[in-house]
DNA sequence: CCACTTATGTACCGTTCCGTTAATTTGTCA
DNA sequence: TGACAAATTAACGGAACGGTACATAAGTGG
């Protein structure tokens, strides 16, 4: 989520020292709209704030992005793209099939912490029942590979004996998910019923390493130290 | 989220066919409303819309709920009456400490699984931050029973040498919430990016045994069967 | 430097939507 | 049965909001 002060196109560009600048202006909307959302959800959201917020005009959200819908679906695609792109930090293929799943939920685990903004829009996402990533073929193609990482893992630990058979990759995949996700996308009622101890610095070293745990023995054949 | 068909207030009502009937009245809009917030959000909803839905006017919701935000505070505190009210089945008491996870576990999953709406409800608040939760004194008090039931369980696994020590009730309770929770919350978003398999009969049944399974390896102190 | 396309700002329109005003009907109880 | 409170209806006001019309400036290619 930073972004936006590459105003004057970055790509290799050859037109600097411009006045007009549509690149650096399309991306000064999508940053506001991706905050402005995320806080308030889509229906929640006035585009009227969003474009105050920009350097520029309402008009040019129109021209840019057609309508609020549009608007919305290129955010999500942003968001998609930029923390896929995050994930590509990770490099797990000479780790042994028991640290390299580690590392992925711990990885996992913060780099959802790091982006709330994108937790809270995917959130919004399925409160709309998926209507806007259906319609985006981009997304769709960017997540297989959190699947095939998973998968090669899996099968190295199952074939030194490490891990039991018979789980789905995806599976083990929504689980990770499921307790990164939650993580941030319920502290707030959470913490409110059950007290604020497990989401202060402390309290996630300790969730981020049990987590792990748990993973791992979820998939072990024999109980890990 | 059944009630409403009990119009001429269900209480040991002394009067009967009674053509005014504010509890009735009152409920009525209660099941339209958590009904029309679950599906579209607090601002994506119509007061309109839900006056429509009713058996009685717009007034009315003004009349008992005083604005929007009272209306989605009450739906709130009642949804959240409604599903601790369906945990009250559950007896665990004589179970042995595994079966009693085993079961807790389930139970949750299957619980969350049949209350969408609430689920849904539950994502939104956490959308405004809590904010409703905050000003409901009601809510709070009813959830520490969860802890304590899973205290019990935990306490006596420990006591029979069956779970391992040093792992936080509310901790396990963490857990088995964020798997249950995000079955339902971001099944639409899950299903379009990594298939649907998870999500038919068969695949939740899966699911169900493998997630009770993983908390229970989590809390032993060695490989379950 | 001229014709044409792309980019941008201003002012405005029609509708939706939350909330209210004012009056009426229904029931309570002394 | 009549005074008073509770429940309910119909119609409306006014602000907020998504979207557009129109004018114009900035940049490009010949």
């Amino acid at each position: 989520m930073d972004s936006q002060q590459d105003s004057p196109t970055g790509k290799g560009s050859q037109r600097a020292r411009w006045k007009q600048d549509p690149e650096g202006v399309r991306s000064n909307i999508l940053a506001v709209a991706l905050k402005e959302f995320s806080e308030h959800g889509l229906s929640g959201s006035r585009i009227d704030e969003i474009a105050a917020k920009t350097r520029t005009s309402k008009r040019m959200i129109y021209y840019y992005f057609g309508d609020k819908d549009g608007l919305f679906q290129k955010v999500l695609e942003e968001a998609y793209r930029h923390v896929r792109d995050g994930e590509k930090e990770l490099h797990l293929e000479d780790l042994a099939p028991v640290d390299a799943l580690r590392q992925l939920v711990e990885f996992t685990f913060e780099h959802h912490r790091r982006n709330p903004d994108f937790i809270r829009l995917v959130m919004i996402e399925n409160i709309h029942n998926g209507d806007y990533l259906r319609k985006s073929e981009l997304i769709r193609s960017l997540n297989q590979t959190a699947i095939s990482r998973i998968e090669a893992i899996y099968n190295k630990g199952v074939e030194a004996g490490l891990f039991r058979k018979g789980i789905l990759p995806v599976a083990i995949h929504w689980q990770i998910s499921a307790l990164s996700f939650f993580n941030v996308s319920n502290r707030m009622t959470f913490s409110q019923l059950f007290g604020g101890d497990l989401f202060d610095e402390k309290g996630q070293d300790q969730l981020r390493r049990q987590i792990a745990d748990s993973i791992i023995r979820f998939v072990s054949s024999e109980t890990p130290a």
